[in-house]
DNA sequence: ACCCAGGTGGCCC
DNA sequence: GGGCCACATGGG
């Protein structure tokens, strides 16, 4: 909670996750893995150009195009059948309706989008959080290394991580959509591979060695 | 010329 | 269950 304050002083509460709708969200969570929002947001401008960023379009549309528009995001091949794959499944079973898909328990949700072919915890957890508006808490690779460097130790597992801060926070989707981005705000700008702390808003809590370069 | 990016799935032991 | 590896483009 500390942290939360501190990242919060320091880089706001701002919306983060830009989009139109959840099901843009869904497809973004996709597209961003392993790669920057810079990018994917290409990816995502084509696909909207194409007409293409709804379920029943998306579903129906030509693999070889839908390649084509993902092809700036990275992994495109894969990427493209997958959110298509998710489109499909989405109009398959709920009419293409994403309220409906979202308003059943968080857990049966969770594991039907994790069924998914290139949906594993993160992935599932940011559509949870951002377009469905559960709290659940999304851990990704800059959350791992912030809180590795603080001394934490999520023993390597995405539950454990998850567990640690939803233990410690209110239950409150708007937080966590917050805090999860201000992780990766902070990881952007100090919290490198090599890390720049001189400026880093949570230094005084750190414990990496080489804080003080 | 490297290294990194808002992971996931497959294969091996 | 853990340790590699492919997947692919774009920017520092």
């Amino acid at each position: 909670m500390k942290i939360y304050r501190a990242l919060k002083t320091r880089f706001g509460s701002g919306m983060w996750w830009p989009h139109e709708t959840p099901f843009e969200v869904m497809v973004g969570a996709i597209l961003t893995q392993q790669t920057v929002w810079k990018n994917v947001d290409l990816a995502i401008e084509n696909l909207k150009k194409k007409g293409f960023m709804d379920p029943g379009p998306l579903a129906e549309a030509p693999i070889k195009e839908v390649e084509k528009c993902l092809r700036p995001s990275g992994f495109y091949k894969q990427k493209s059948a997958r959110v298509q794959n998710l489109a499909r499944y989405v109009t398959d079973n709920y009419n293409g309706d994403i309220g409906s898909f979202f308003d059943r328990g968080v857990d049966h949700v969770r594991n039907e989008l994790l069924s998914l072919p290139g949906i594993g915890p993160e992935t599932a957890d940011s559509m949870l959080l951002f377009a469905g508006n559960r709290a659940k808490f999304v851990v990704d690779a800059y959350t791992f290394r912030v809180f590795t460097r603080l001394g934490v130790d999520f023993e390597g597992r995405y539950d454990v991580a998850q567990d640690f801060f939803e233990k410690r926070l209110p239950e409150d989707a708007e937080l966590y959509k917050n805090f999860h981005a201000n992780i990766v705000e902070l990881a952007k700008n100090y919290c490198k591979v090599r890390p720049l702390c001189r400026k880093c808003p949570i230094n005084e809590y750190c414990t990496y060695p080489g804080k003080r370069i």
